[in-house]
RNA sequence: GGAGAAAUGGCAGAGUGGUCGAAUGCGGCGGUCUUGAAAACCGUUGACCGUUUACGCGGUCCGGGGGUUCGAAUCCCUCUUUCUCCGCCA
């Protein structure tokens, strides 16, 4: 959520701005503003009334400890005007309120200076494009055929059990998740972050505070008998921990890192988008999130970008970094890289990480504040990213690294896997 | 799931209808003293909204929401959370 007094002193770049977004927003800020005049207006006619109620009361109470009851009972009556007068300011102003805060809600952020232009997924700018694309025989296998022959995804059993979308890791599969988790983690720790086991289930206000609710309303399984929701990311949990804090200067960054269970509905999807390991319903993620300086949170951002890459350079899987174009940026987002990975036997590219510097679009709609070194309050900067997702890895490691006795497992996860080939 | 108790500033903790944004202690910050530090002493120390060029002024907030009252941290209702006991249980 923009603030409003940044739209209110800046109301033409904000309209110009999130042009690049494809936003048309000429006629919602004029809207904002107006609404946000009215508040302000019936703030100040409120409090006001407030002010001479409140003094009235003293006297009251100075009139009856003097005896003079009469003249205590003169004053109730314009206490009681009053009353009646401050009860409907109070509602029109919460209706102001709510009115401008679902105005606001509305407007996405504003995109970074360096967001290229662009509507679609095609116009992204390819940054970086690493690593040798690996060529593979005929008769190379999607992940999918390869989790058969080698009995270590199953996708029948996951759909007879859960449905569509819920696979079952098996055998050597199972412990090649495990494998992963744990050197993302460590990767992560070794670089500073803090390891966070989150809830995989969250309230409303903390689905509403990293912004899935209202808008990815339908997007997350909710618990409807306790009114819980699942985590689509385990950025909603570990970012929440924030709301409503302020933090010390000498806090930021904080850095922290978490591996979940994600869940997604992930309706609308179809064809061979979903295929295998493409696209589910229950997957696995490590995903670090950071707060920052408003100062700094760029340098932390290209910080976030280089571990996600040293994670597939480890991993020796051929990538690309894209720089989203305004019409790919998500609503939230200031400025976006993904990371995608090829899959050799799919021919295609698989997005497995997307870091993004929310600036205080976040943080204002949570208020996670910091108090600065000149000791005023600051909104933080939020940033997270994925690092990594698994099952396009997963998919893009199993197609890429096949061979006729199997799958080969990158040496920097054996200490982690205790296996140096699947299929043997 | 049942019964009971509780929720106050960074922390501990007082306050049961008016002069309370809230005693006191600890912590934090600034200062005096000291070569420096500690101790001691003095001062200071919440957030948000509105208004003002500014000093300031006004308003809101004592877990959340609602109510009683001229007036609520204090009384009532409700929700949430925590603790104790019972039940069930990885």
């Amino acid at each position: 959520m923009l603030q409003i007094k940044y739209i209110q002193e800046n109301r033409d770049e904000v309209i110009e701005r999130l042009k690049v977004k494809n936003f048309d927003a000429s006629v919602i800020v004029p809207e904002i503003l107006r609404t946000d005049e009215k508040r302000r207006h019936t703030q100040k006619t409120l409090d006001d009334h407030l002010a001479e109620a409140n003094k009235l009361a003293k006297e009251i109470g100075l009139l009856f400890k003097q005896g003079k009851i009469d003249e205590a009972n003169k004053v109730k009556v314009r206490t009681a005007e009053l009353k009646n007068i401050t009860k409907s300011l109070g509602t029109q102003l919460e209706g102001f309120k709510s009115e401008l805060d679902s105005l606001l809600i509305q407007l996405p952020n504003l995109p970074h200076p360096d967001v290229p232009a662009g509507s679609s997924a095609e116009e992204n700018k390819i940054v970086l494009q690493e690593g040798e694309l690996p060529i593979l025989g005929e008769d190379a296998l999607p992940h999918w055929e390869l989790a058969r022959r080698y009995d270590i995804i199953d996708f029948d059993l996951g759909s007879k059990v859960s449905g569509a979308g819920f696979p079952f890791y098996k055998g050597k599969g199972a412990k090649f998740q495990r494998a992963l988790i744990n050197f993302f983690i460590e990767e992560a720790i070794e670089a500073g972050y803090t390891e966070f086991q989150p809830p995989l289930m969250v309230n409303e206000d903390s689905a509403y505070g990293t912004g899935q609710l209202p808008d990815k309303d339908g997007q997350m399984y909710h618990v409807n008998i306790d009114n819980l929701y699942l985590i689509p990311t385990a950025e909603v949990p570990i970012t929440n921990i924030y709301r409503n804090v302020i933090l010390k200067h000498d806090e930021l960054p904080v850095k922290n890192v978490a591996y979940s269970s994600c869940f997604r509905r992930e309706a609308g999807s179809y064809g061979k988008d979903v295929r295998g390991l493409n696209r589910l319903h229950q997957f696995d993620k490590v995903e670090i999130v950071q707060l920052q300086h408003p100062d700094r949170s760029y340098q932390t951002l290209d910080k976030m970008t280089a571990h996600a890459a040293s994670l597939l350079r480890k991993l020796e899987l051929p990538f690309r970094i894209l720089s989203l174009c305004g019409g790919d940026l998500s609503f939230t987002s200031a400025l976006t890289y993904d990371f995608e990975v090829y899959s050799a036997a799919q021919k295609k590219w698989l997005e497995v990480s997307s870091v993004s510097n929310f600036e205080n679009f976040q943080s204002n709609r949570m208020k996670i504040r910091f108090k600065d070194q000149d000791g005023s309050i600051k909104l933080t900067h939020t940033l997270n990213g994925s690092a990594l997702a698994l099952p396009r890895i997963v998919a893009a490691l199993l197609e890429n690294n096949q061979h006729e006795e199997g799958i080969s497992v990158p040496s920097a996860l054996v200490k982690y896997t205790g296996f140096e080939n699947i299929g043997t």
